[in-house]
DNA sequence: ACCTGAACACCGTTCAAGT
DNA sequence: ACCTGAACACCGTTCAAGT
């Protein structure tokens, strides 16, 4: 089954950029990012490691390019009758949403958002809008978006990541407390011994609420 | 000057896992985590690369070591006799310092929260004491917190990766603009026309401000 | 034009050896 | 006890060669 050297006859499948690309995204929703190194995505491939630089220039640009595809998949709805929260809440649901479909990649996503840029904008448009719309200045509505994407990328990470504001790590964080003395950190044992199950995991929409009515009291503030 | 192999004579420094982590800081923190291999460590502490392995068992534990230090580092001010709403300002405040004192770590810092689960823990207490005496119930307490350091590490990672949020972002939407036709993306032609220079810069300040406005409309319903 | 394959300068880590 | 050094199985990437 091995491949010979030099150009394909017809008939056979030429690698190209996309077929690269779609491989290097299943190493890494499967695997890990860790996972994808140029001589296992040519394995998968069934090709030479070198073939691949035909069709990219480095490993930085395979991942540039993986982002970039995920970031395709971005589609917000755009809720023209709506008010605002509801069309916040549809970007907000959008982005945790791709978030959540390719966990592994999620800190890539968050840090190179240049790859995707064309998805970025139009989401970015619907944020805009909505947030326009709700009669926020220019000004404000930079803030507030930006609120809004901060907010949403910490939550993907720790989502991804299974700690921060998940069950997982309030667990660490109650198994070190049964390790100290009983004096210490009072009110992180109150807290925690006033909690139910239900109450331990991360509630997104908790959160998100929170946001919202943040907003609202700033266009309270902005008009009166 | 190389050492010769054996136990160092009395005199000699020895190596020991402090010297070991404070180098790999200070690698990190000039060059980057993709700066810090076994070999370049042991270069800069002038070793053999195989003598680390003495102190630390791999190389997952040199890096949870350097989050650990770095978490050590985190002291929040407790600030008793203020309201809430400067002590959770004081949790921000210190943690965002740590954050721009390591921009090269903070992905490992927002992750590897296990690390240095010691500072976490003092450092909670003082949050959802400050949440506590504001009035919260428990699970509204641990909702809020979340919030608040899901926030946090949002804003860190854009501020470290110099994208979301930061001015270097915006240059990069406002470049992509100007290359399509006029009729597309009206919101955000209108909204970055009506910005000034200062409009530019992220404001950390203005994006708390909008969670802490939140967190009063949530009090406000609780009692109501 | 498109792919292969040897080679180079790196990795992390194991295992045996030096003092 | 503590460190060295050779060795192994990996990396990303350059350069020359095959068809």
């Amino acid at each position: 089954m091995v491949r010979k050297a030099g150009r394909p006859k017809a008939g056979q499948e030429l690698l190209n950029q996309e077929r690269i690309l779609t491989a290097a995204l299943h190493l890494v929703d499967a695997h890990g990012v860790e996972a994808l190194s140029m001589r296992r995505l040519a394995a998968a491939l069934g090709v030479d490691p070198m073939a691949i630089y035909r069709h990219l220039p480095d490993k930085r640009a395979v991942l540039a390019g993986v982002v970039r595809m995920v970031f395709a998949e971005f589609r917000v709805p755009n809720l023209p009758g709506e008010s605002w929260q509801p069309r916040v809440r549809a970007f907000a649901a959008a982005y945790r949403a791709l978030a959540r479909a390719h966990p592994n990649l999620i800190f890539y996503v968050v840090t190179d958002v240049e790859s995707g840029i064309d998805a970025v904008l139009a989401a970015n448009e619907v944020l805009y809008g909505a947030l326009a719309d709700a009669g926020l200045a220019p000004p404000a509505v930079v803030r507030t978006a930006d609120l809004v994407v901060d907010f949403l990328n910490g939550f993907a990470l720790a989502e991804s990541s299974g700690r921060l504001g998940q069950p997982g790590e309030r667990q660490a964080l109650q198994a070190r407390l049964d390790d100290l003395p009983t004096g210490q950190y009072p009110t992180l044992r109150t807290i925690f011994a006033a909690l139910t199950e239900a109450d331990l995991a991360g509630d997104f929409e908790a959160e998100l609420d929170i946001i919202l009515a943040g907003i609202e009291a700033l266009l309270h503030n902005q008009s009166g």
